[in-house]
DNA sequence: TGTACATCAGTGAACGCGCGTTCACTGATGTAC
DNA sequence: TGTACATCAGTGAACGCGCGTTCACTGATGTAC
């Protein structure tokens, strides 16, 4: 049988999750660093004292929404790095997970483009340790690749670090296209813009990639 | 005889400078959205109601900074676009003028990193709106080279915000990479492995667009 | 040039408000026998 | 199974504090004659 958590365990996993929920949607329209620890236990409907149950401060509720949010990221990219095939199926179907990612985690999206460089140094930190780990997990399955012989390992680093840099970016202006057109018919145009774009930025890499080596 | 402003004006125009001066200092550790007028008038030595007398709230004060930040940004890029010689040196010769406009204004640079995505829905459109008319020059630039006969404009403007995304990223990651070290021998040494890797990046899109029609 | 009045950048006191943090508490859940 | 005690997630009241905003004011600067 299944190890089920105690009663008071899982009230307690479910209040953190509300909490970290709660916090998440007020970040739509606001930074972390002026986040209130009585805005969050508010939109949740326990007591302000509640919170330091589970967090130390609202930077360290920030930390764990890296946590989170970036979770969901990796899968995705792990996603795009086994996709198979020739290099514009490859472009069209990674373009194609971030934008399902983008609409499946906007929030989460959201979080991470805005506190990347955010006024938070920990969280500010905890998504460069992130971002720079998927940049050596897509290194390395850059070097894995035929079309990669005789690449050095500082150039396979400089191209994982141009690949996770655009999918930040193209995340963040999927987001910001479906976002700024009131009008959801006009704000579809502008995310398959969007999308246009990064896929053609992809080919420019792409090109640039076959002939690094001539 | 040249037309000097009354003392009265002079004055204003001081304070106003000071404000802005103020804020963009606390704003190194701090989101605008959480920067408080009272902590902007107390550390230039202002009552917190001469605050009106120049800025509706922080939000407008934040506005009047991407002005004077990417206003010094422009004279960057104008610069590094009418640069001439071999694509080697061209783009060695852009990416030193990032880096030393980042040593030169190493605060405009993370404000607008840090703002760009930001909490605060006007200093983020202002940037945008800034950004995307520097795109444009780039374009124009790109198109008025041989280089670039037979693109598209969709494709020149695509290039052109690759372009100045690149710069952006690569102006916060020198600064991020100088900040992160104590020891300054070891920042610029940080320093030095961006400015390599921005060199390289920047010769992977000049591949891919030598490219760009085979 | 001198005088009388207008302007307005900056003052300082006051206001109501929500903030983060503390504390002793309650009562449901967990545990030992 | 039942009982007695321990744990601890969440409560609610209290605290001192700094916030944004308002207002009548002051006095240097500007202007008209």
């Amino acid at each position: 049988m299944s190890h089920t958590l105690g009663i008071r365990q899982a009230q307690k996993q479910k209040t953190r999750q509300a909490l970290l929920d709660a916090a998440l949607g007020l970040l739509e329209h606001q930074s972390l660093s002026s986040l209130g620890l009585r805005e969050v236990t508010r939109a949740v409907g326990v007591a302000p004292a509640a919170f330091y149950r589970h967090f130390k401060d609202t930077a360290d509720l920030g930390v764990a929404l890296v946590e989170e949010a970036l979770g969901s990221l990796h899968e995705t990219i792990r996603a795009a790095i086994v996709t198979t095939g020739g290099s514009e199926e490859r472009i069209d179907r990674a373009v194609a997970l971030i934008a399902a990612h983008v609409r499946a985690h906007p929030a989460h999206v959201r979080f991470i483009a805005r506190e990347r460089h955010g006024g938070v140094a920990p969280v500010r930190e905890a998504i460069g340790v992130q971002l720079r780990r998927f940049a050596d997990e897509v290194a390395a399955a850059l070097g894995a690749d035929p079309e990669a012989r005789g690449w050095s390992a500082e150039d396979l680093r400089m191209l994982a670090g141009v690949y996770v840099d655009h999918m930040v970016m193209t995340a963040s202006a999927i987001l910001e296209a479906g976002a700024s057109c009131g009008d959801s018919v006009a704000a579809l145009q502008a995310e398959e813009a969007v999308i246009a774009t990064a896929r053609r930025q992809l080919r420019l890499v792409t090109l640039g990639r076959r002939h690094w080596l001539d």
